[in-house]
DNA sequence: AGAACCATGTCCGGAAACGGCGAGCCATCG
DNA sequence: CGATGGCTCGCCGTTTCCGGACATGGTTCT
């Protein structure tokens, strides 16, 4: 499935935490906070190696740094080579689909499972969103229950509350009526 | 194969029920629970001289009583000539392996397999282990399958647990997760 | 000699459980 | 009535669990 061998990794500071980074030769690999769900094994990371200096890490950080520093309404989009082998192909159809969320919008599971042809899969599409390997950078948090309710974050609701008014996303009340287009 | 004629025999008490005990001249020979699998015929047991006083069979019931009575993360270690000329090359090599095994630890059945060099024969040290003529002093019970599970025990499974419980050895879950590829 | 026995361990496929959901069905409450 | 909140149930890819099927090698039985 995966060969997450191998790679470079460097740990940044952000206004929600240390971020660790990750990069194959393909492109950015991973983002994850480091008290998140889904996380990979400690014992996993201690094997790849620690290179502050590698371009594409340097890169993500740099970005990382300009999203968060950023006004709303002025969310930067992110400009990097990434690489989502580690996942399925549904996985990664999944997440890829969550990259054409502009920021400050939302969508719904639902809406989703339709973007990827699979419009009855919807829980799938939850549990692969859950196991996004690249928080932040694949806007995962934008994705909420069709109700409005924010429903779940790998990294804790708080963050993703935290993102998504940063991008001055609405944060419906849970109304259930509000949108079905 | 084996001269298991002209044994000295004496029959002892213990919290897990009788124990045959026999010598030869070359050292202790056997130490059989009344009812456990693997026995000698009891044809062949009535030959043999009872003899309650002979030195190494009084020595030997001592040590047994010290195992019994010593607390857990204490078991003494048993010091007695052994004769474990009755089984062949093969178990012989294997029980040996055995008395390396300390007291509240365990070893797979594969592991015992490789520290005789016969890394492919593990059901067949699980054959030899089975033959143990000299329980308890040579710890058969501290060898389980590799995924933690008990399996058997020529005295019993219920036997088996009692002895490790009382060494203190950790009963694990039985879990085969250890090692996924 | 040859076949059958095992106090095993590994691999593989099918079955069941598990979610970052959502729609439908009441029961309740103004 | 209309609106809300709580519950149940179907959805589906993934993961985990479980049982069966081998290969294996020394000993034993025919």
């Amino acid at each position: 499935m995966m060969h997450l061998d191998t790679l470079q990794r460097h740990t940044i500071a952000s206004p929600l935490g240390p971020l660790l980074l990750a990069a194959s030769g393909q492109g950015l690999a991973g983002v994850w906070f480091d008290d998140q769900q889904h996380r990979p094994p400690d014992a996993t990371v201690a094997a790849w190696r620690e290179s502050p200096q590698h371009p594409l890490l340097q890169q993500a950080a740099q970005q990382l740094g300009a999203y968060f520093r950023s006004a709303t309404e002025t969310t930067p989009r992110f400009d990097l080579p990434l690489d989502l082998s580690a996942g399925t192909a549904f996985q990664q159809a999944v997440w890829r689909a969550l990259l054409d969320i502009p920021a400050a919008e939302t969508r719904s599971y639902a809406q989703v499972a339709q973007a990827v042809g699979r419009p009855a899969a919807v829980r799938a599409v939850g549990a692969a969103i859950g196991r996004n390997p690249l928080t932040i950078v694949v806007p995962c948090h934008r994705v909420v229950g069709s109700g409005g309710a924010l429903t779940g974050y790998a990294g804790g609701l708080q963050r993703k509350t935290s993102l998504l008014a940063r991008e001055g996303a609405f944060i419906g009340i849970h109304d259930r009526s509000t949108q079905h287009h």
